[in-house]
DNA sequence: TTTGAATTTCAACAATCGTTGAACTAACAT
DNA sequence: ATGTTAGTTCAACGATTGTTGAAATTCAAA
């Protein structure tokens, strides 16, 4: 089994995600974790301390990956610029093919991104703490693709994109309804497949001079 | 001033709208309300009963603000297919003028709305059921004017739409950190100026056919 | 085997939670 | 004036909240 402090934060990070943070008690939490209650005390601060080591854990891999597709596609182009389509790629496919290929393991965190993304409360000063270094690393890049374009209409356009892709993380099932059926939240590859020319067409229709 | 039940309903609605359901405890919601905390049980049955009532104080008038948005769209093609930035248009323009034009009655609810749309929990099933009905006749009408497009491609868009409308409606304020100030989350007039064509250009370029 | 640190258990704290019943006031019909 | 009803106040219920201190246990180093 787990140690301890992986149990709390795997626990943490599902019931967080489903129910929000005030929404969760420490007693719910460390009875998914198979703990007695103190232990949370004692491996965490408080609980809000709790909820930003959830946060903390993973938010540095995926920074990390993301960066390094996006200095792949840049590798590939050392004389022209990448093409929208690519560069959108390389903000959203490391991320979507991490929760199409090990569901299990990401599919809590990302809908806890997804609810922090949309929280009018803190949410803004939350995502900018943990994205914006890397995010602005790929406006810049949209710049170059983009040239001569309103460096508002690219925050706005980046605001479109963070919208469809964070609603997308939240995995809520409405898709599944409004279908009938025939397209599920969960079926990732479908999105895989369809955004980053969904969002370029919007980019460059925006962004056009 | 306005009659008790309607400032427990303001007061509950800013409430959670800003914390979330669980976030707030009714005797915060009656104080803000500057009434007795029992009063929320006489005027409403329980917690749950007074959120589902935040809700649907103001969802029959967005949905048939913007039916007749639609109605008037189509009245204008009676031969052909109206375009697909005009039915966009009638999708989100009335309810971000709403928002534009009276933001302090209008914000929180759009709040409110951000964070269940994108909540895992009850999310789907929410927003399904006091909105679907008229996303689906919008739905018909994108169809006709992109015959011979696969229907998954447009549920998919209609999603990526989705998150792009209610990330705005949450006001997060993080694109003001993300620009350095040149964008504003509450600048609502700037999204009517810019989104019907951004989501135009996606849904073509993925339901071309 | 003894020591000391890391980890876990148990019991409890004041504060707050959603909810309720009974009493009280206001206004209006008979 | 009397009765009725809608609206409001006050006090309290058991349950749960986040958090803490002290005791008990585990386990490797000395």
């Amino acid at each position: 089994m787990h140690p301890t402090r992986e149990r709390i934060l795997d626990a943490a990070e599902e019931l967080f995600a489903h129910h929000g943070f005030e929404g969760v008690s420490i007693r719910q939490i460390m009875t998914k974790a198979e703990a007695d209650v103190s232990l949370a005390y004692y491996h965490f601060e408080s609980k809000k301390d709790l909820f930003d080591q959830v946060m903390l854990r993973r938010v540095e891999y995926l920074n990390e990956i993301r960066l390094k597709a996006l200095e792949e596609v840049e590798k590939r182009h050392p004389d022209d610029e990448p093409t929208v389509e690519e560069i959108i790629g390389a903000f959203t496919r490391p991320l979507l093919s991490l929760l199409a290929e090990d569901h299990d393991q990401w599919s809590h965190y990302y809908q806890l991104i997804a609810q922090i993304n949309n929280s009018p409360d803190r949410g803004g000063e939350l995502m900018s703490r943990y994205f914006d270094p890397l995010v602005s690393r790929f406006i810049d890049a949209l710049k170059r693709a983009l040239p001569d374009s309103d460096p508002e209409d690219l925050y706005w356009s980046y605001h479109f994109l963070s919208g469809a892709l964070t609603l997308t993380f939240a995995e809520t099932g409405r898709i599944d309804n409004l279908s009938g059926g025939a397209c599920k939240s969960t079926d990732i590859a479908s999105v895989i497949d369809r955004m980053p020319a969904f969002l370029a067409a919007g980019f460059r229709q925006l962004c056009k001079h």
